[in-house]
DNA sequence: TGGAGGTTTCTGTGAATACTGAAATGAAAG
DNA sequence: CTTTCATTTCAGTATTCACAGAAACCTCCA
């Protein structure tokens, strides 16, 4: 339990809330804690730094590593003339929230399509008809068949590219005739 | 625990993803398998039938459906002739995850915003510098700044402007001389 | 003012999840 | 081949979270 003081003020600060937020969004406080330290740190961490500066278990923090590798935001790294393995977290921060995105989507919103549609699909040779819950379920479906459309879209943006989409604004989608309304 | 038969398997088979993806996305199960139920109902249900329906206790769906109220998806009807409440969910899906997107927003974005300034604000006058976690914090405010503000521009758009622009694709973005590079 | 129907709050219990420490495994060096 | 150091797996423990049932609390009506 023993604590180091390694980090300062802010850098414990900056964790402590990344890690609250993860939990908000489903996925562990520690591993959102062990990302954290990893990103803000400006060089590859070893696994018993991070036990250290965090305080949990040295099992802890190797599980919620292969985690992280699993999501494809942190990577093994070697460091010369040290046998234990070093880890760094991506750290261009759009590549970051773009992988996120990527393997959230894989793991939830495309087995959504896909449940949405056998559903549909149960619903229409179903003996009693129930039209009301399939057409909300063709409404969810339409939903986010366009949205994830999109995004795959955007997804090979560069980041320039979407800034400069961004800072446009209103402006640049009027001249597509694609008014608020 | 006397389940209520009343779920086609459709029906079952949707209530029971939702309440899946919910929890993966840090809603709670039941909450989001109400949310469910009451997103496919043609008309208001009453607490009592969900208890019924749902086979949890009358007090959890008391709760439940004052998170949901919270979340403003869910709102107390008045049926004529029934002293009871009644439910019901939003019934647009756009609307819907729209009001969904905002109340995230201002319970999990905009106090990460807010900390990120703080952070750096504390970051430039501390006595020992850091100008990596203060560069690395910088770039993640950038982010949220500019995804955030592209959200609050969009988010007034109608369902059929968006899903015209969705639909324009990469035509409409090279048109404004935004290409992918 | 009492009572009936309905809703919410509260407290204890159960289940799921996260976490630790020890044991087992693996890998490089001598 | 053996020793040493690092990592992972495993099993038990703790903590958190969800839930049920009872009690308390409204509100309308007689």
């Amino acid at each position: 339990m023993a604590e180091e003081g390694k980090l300062t003020a802010v850098q414990e600060k900056f964790i402590l809330h990344w890690g609250e937020m993860g939990a908000q969004w489903g996925v562990n406080r520690t591993v959102a804690q062990i990302h954290a330290l990893l990103f803000i740190s400006p060089r590859p961490l070893q696994a018993e730094e991070i036990t250290a500066t965090l305080g949990v278990a040295r099992s802890n923090v190797s599980n919620s590593l292969k985690e992280l590798q699993g999501w494809g935001i942190v990577k093994r790294v070697h460091v010369m003339g040290d046998r234990r393995d070093h880890f760094e977290s991506m750290k261009d921060v759009w590549e970051l929230f773009r992988t996120i995105a990527d393997e959230r989507k894989k793991r939830e919103v495309d087995p959504t399509l896909a449940l949405l549609r056998e559903c549909i699909a149960e619903s229409t040779k179903a003996k009693t008809p129930d039209s009301h819950t399939e057409a909300k379920l063709r409404e969810l479906l339409s939903f986010f068949e366009l949205t994830t459309g999109w995004y795959q879209q955007l997804r090979g943006w560069s980041p320039s590219a979407l800034s400069r989409l961004a800072s446009m604004g209103d402006k640049a989608l009027k001249m597509l005739g694609v008014g608020p309304n």
